[in-house]
DNA sequence: CTTATCAAG
DNA sequence: CTTGATAAG
C-alpha cells in the first residue's frame, strides 16, 4: 500500500506557520508532493524541512519567492529528474520527478493563467509542451503518478460557479479539451474521479471574498495516473479539517508498494 | 492653555488599527503633530483621518509609503506651510507648519541617518539646512512651537545605552553638537527638559529585540521652543500606556492659547 | 521587527 | 485576500 499527498502551499513557510508540519508526520505518506514552495533551498535550511524519515527533494525557480515544487519520499528514489530541458518549466521549478522501482511520482505545478492574457499565453504554451513530455512517458515500461496543481477544472462538477467562469482561465474549453485529451486519448486517469464519481468536492478556494466560508471552490488539484495504476486506486480524499494553504491537500492510497 | 501632542505614527493607518484615533479625542488637544504617516491623501480618505473637531492637514511624500507628516488643529491656521522651498524637505514632506496669532507650530520628521552612510549624509544636509531656516525663524515676531521626530539625542540621560551608541547614528558627537548649537546659540528651549531635568524617558524603543519590553529607549521626539515661550511650558508628559508605533506620543501643555 | 509597496496568484 | 520580496526605519 502506497499512500501519496499532493499540496500546493500557497508558500511552504507560511504553510509551516499554520502547522502543515505538524500535520505531515501523521499522515504517515510514502510520497508527499508539493507545488509552490515559493523559497529557495537556502531559505529552507531550518529542520522543520527537512521531515523526520523522508528524503527531500526541492526544485526553485530562478525568481525569489516565486512558484517551486517539492518532493518528500520515504524510500529513496533510484534517480530524481527537475528539468524537462525547456522554460519555463526548468527555470520556474515546476517539475520534479522521482523514480522508483517501475514507477514514478512527478509534482507538477501547472502555470495560472489568471493574471492577463499574456500569463494565460505562457499557461497554453505549458499545456502543450507538457502534453508532449506526458506522451512520451506513456511509451516508458513504467507507471506514472502526477500530482500536480493543474489549474484547470475539467467538468462542472468541479467547481462551484462553473456558468460564471466559462470565460476565466482554469475553465476556458480550451483547457478542458486539453484534458480531454489528456484522459481521452493519451489515456491518463484521473484518480479521484474513479473513486468520486458524481462527488462535487473542491481543492482551492480563492483568499478573496468568502470564498472559503461559502465553499466557492475548484477542483485544480488532482493525481493523474496512467491506466494500468486504474484498479490501484484505494481511497481519494481531500483534506479540509485543516488549512494551511488556499488548496487542500489530496490525499490519496494505492494497492501498490514503492520500492526504491 | 493650549495642548499640543506630537507623534510619530510610523505609519498613520497601522496606528488607527492600533487604536490611536480612540485615543486622540480623549486627549482634547489643541494642536497635534504627526510623523511619518506613511500614505498618500488619497489613501486617506476615510473619515478617521480626519477626526471630529480638528482641521486636517497632511504633507505627503513622492514616494508612496514614505515619511510624510501632518497636523491637526481645532482653531483653523491662518496659513498652512508645507514647503520650505529645497529637498528632500519639501519632496518627502517633512515639514508642516501652522500660523496662528502671534504663534506658529511646526511638525517635522528630520531624517534617519541610521541605514546607510549615504543617507547619514542626507541627514547632515538636512541639519545645515535646516538650521539655517531654524535661525531665519528667530528674526521673526513670532513665537515657534517645533514638534519633531528630530532623530537625535542631546545627551547621554536621553538614551538607555549611550555608551554603545557613541558611533550610531541619532547620538553621533556632530548631531549633539548641532543640538547645542540649536539651543545654545540659536536660543531654542527643549520643552521636556524644561519640566523634566533629570529623567531618562524615552520616546522611542527599537521594534527589533526587546526594546519595549526591557526599556532601550531613545528620546528622539520633543517639543523645541522659542525663548519667550519658556516659562509656558505647564506640563510635559510621553504616555506610554497605549502603543501606537515605535514612538510614543509626546503631551505638552502651555500657558498659552492659540488664537487663529 | 515593523511599516508600506509591489508582483503574483 | 494572501504570500513573499524589497525598501526603509
Amino acid at each position: 500500500m502506497a499512500k501519496i499527498i499532493t499540496v500546493n502551499t500557497n508558500g511552504i513557510r507560511a504553510a509551516a506557520r499554520k502547522g502543515f508540519f505538524d500535520w505531515l508526520p501523521k499522515q504517515d505518506a510514502d510520497v508527499v508532493c508539493i507545488q509552490e514552495t515559493k523559497a529557495q533551498v537556502d531559505q529552507l535550511e531550518d529542520p522543520v524541512f527537512h521531515p523526520q524519515g523522508y528524503h527531500c527533494y526541492y526544485n526553485d525557480a530562478i525568481k525569489k519567492g516565486y512558484s517551486g515544487t517539492a518532493i518528500y519520499s520515504r524510500v529513496k528514489p533510484r534517480k530524481v529528474i527537475s528539468s524537462l530541458g525547456w522554460d519555463p518549466a526548468d527555470s520556474e521549478g515546476r517539475y520534479l520527478q522521482a523514480d522508483y522501482d517501475g514507477l514514478s511520482v512527478i509534482s507538477l505545478y501547472m502555470p495560472s493563467g489568471s493574471s492577463s492574457e499574456a500569463v494565460q499565453a505562457k499557461k497554453d504554451r505549458f499545456l502543450e509542451l507538457f502534453l508532449d513530455h506526458l506522451k512520451v512517458l506513456r511509451r516508458k515500461r513504467r507507471e506514472f503518478v502526477i500530482c500536480a496543481d493543474w489549474n484547470i477544472c475539467h467538468r462542472e462538477i468541479d467547481l462551484r460557479n462553473w456558468k460564471s467562469n466559462q470565460k476565466n482561465s482554469g475553465f476556458l474549453p480550451h483547457e478542458r479539451a486539453w484534458l480531454d485529451t489528456l484522459y481521452d486519448e493519451v489515456g491518463y486517469i484521473d484518480s479521484f474521479r474513479l473513486i468520486n464519481q458524481d462527488s462535487d468536492q473542491y481543492t482551492w478556494w480563492s483568499n478573496r471574498g468568502q470564498a472559503w466560508a461559502n465553499n466557492v471552490g475548484w477542483r485544480l488539484d488532482y493525481q493523474v495516473i496512467t491506466p494500468k495504476l486504474g484498479d490501484k486506486v484505494l481511497s481519494a480524499d481531500i483534506y479540509k479539517d485543516e488549512r494551511f494553504s488556499d488548496h487542500a491537500p489530496q490525499i490519496m492510497e494505492y494497492d501498490f508498494d514503492i520500492k526504491g
